[in-house]
DNA sequence: GTGAAAACGGAGTCACCAGTCCGATTCTAG
DNA sequence: CTAGAATCGGACTGGTGACTCCGTTTTCAC
């Protein structure tokens, strides 16, 4: 699975293709997965045709925005990991990961449903993040910053459910940063 | 909306009635709320008819399924109340409703794209638990075990987060106990 | 026991949406 | 500039699922 079929696409194609993934990144994550293919098409300024040309499934569609979301994901959070500190990063990256969270776990939901593969192009990006959060809970854990009977799954549920608790809230800021208190203090050791 | 419209409904109906009402909820909850309705009546031994009769639409019916699940989880939390002083008695209902309200917002977000509606019968409901949790949290903070900073939106925000972080996890308890070690580890004050 | 009202069941209708197909259009090599 | 290949657009198809309609069955008052 080396990649190498980008036989260099037509100009207009790669144009389509990009504004594509931007459109469906918007809509998928504002209004939800369940929106028409037509309706991306159509915001996209493009026909289905081209759609489907470009991503043979809806589902591939939602793959494509996924691996492209924790694709970012992993670099944010290597490069906050060498930025700082064991203890500031761990912190900071849980913050970025929940904030770029939000909603994601509905387009996870939406893959699995549509069969047992998908996993393919996500299990990558995934391991990668995983890899990383691993390391810095662990570092975090050494600096005796969180208490150290968490382990990766603990701290997966704990940023999910930080995202959602984010959702629950309007875009005040004060009762969000009320929440995260909440959760850090609850992190630390005793 | 007094609601005197039981006019004795013939004991069939009745029996039908309760029993789609068990397994819309058994289904709606294992499996989603994009289960196909003839499923549902299949499963109570009905035809779609009757389904329909007793529901006029899909989202009547997953509306009475979330105004009984509010009803018990409402009276659930004024027995717990009235029979542990204010700290325990506000931990346990976190607990009670935590664990009760698993896939609960995926029925209210079904609602809320519904229409606008639907709120009419799950108002009461919502506000009964919403007072009980009012004066839990003030007797606890008034007792010093929880932060006094905190609100009703945190609360219900908390709430939310930490079902959604138990459903990440599997069954295994332990991990599950270290999860409300660390929130009820974050409510108390400082 | 009996007949009419109440309820039932499920085939049929209608709308919606993912994915296909092909004539029309646009790009690019020469 | 031009030919032909790559791409496009959107009408069309097939399948699915919510909801309706009506002939059949069940309940219940007498």
């Amino acid at each position: 699975m080396g990649g190498a079929q980008e036989r260099t696409l037509r100009a207009d194609a790669a144009r389509n293709r990009a504004r594509l993934l931007d459109v469906a990144t918007e809509v998928f994550t504002t209004r939800g997965v369940g929106v028409p293919t037509e309706q991306i098409a159509r915001a996209a300024g493009v026909g289905v045709g081209t759609l489907f040309r470009h991503f043979p499934t809806k589902e591939a569609l939602l793959e494509a925005v996924m691996v492209r979301r924790l694709e970012t994901m992993a670099a944010q959070t290597a490069q906050l990991a060498a930025e700082a500190g064991p203890t500031e990063a761990f912190f900071a990256c849980f913050r970025l990961v929940v904030q770029q969270s939000s909603g994601k776990d509905e387009f996870t939901r939406a893959l699995a449903a549509a069969g047992v593969d998908a996993h393919a192009s996500l299990q990558e990006p995934t391991m990668e993040i995983q890899t990383r959060l691993t390391e810095l809970l662990a570092g975090a854990q050494r600096a005796g910053a969180v208490r150290p009977d968490l382990g990766l799954p603990e701290l997966i549920a704990l940023l999910a459910g930080t995202g959602k608790a984010l959702e629950q809230l309007g875009s005040d800021p004060a009762p969000r940063e009320r929440i995260f208190k909440v959760v850090f203090d609850g992190l630390r050791p005793r």
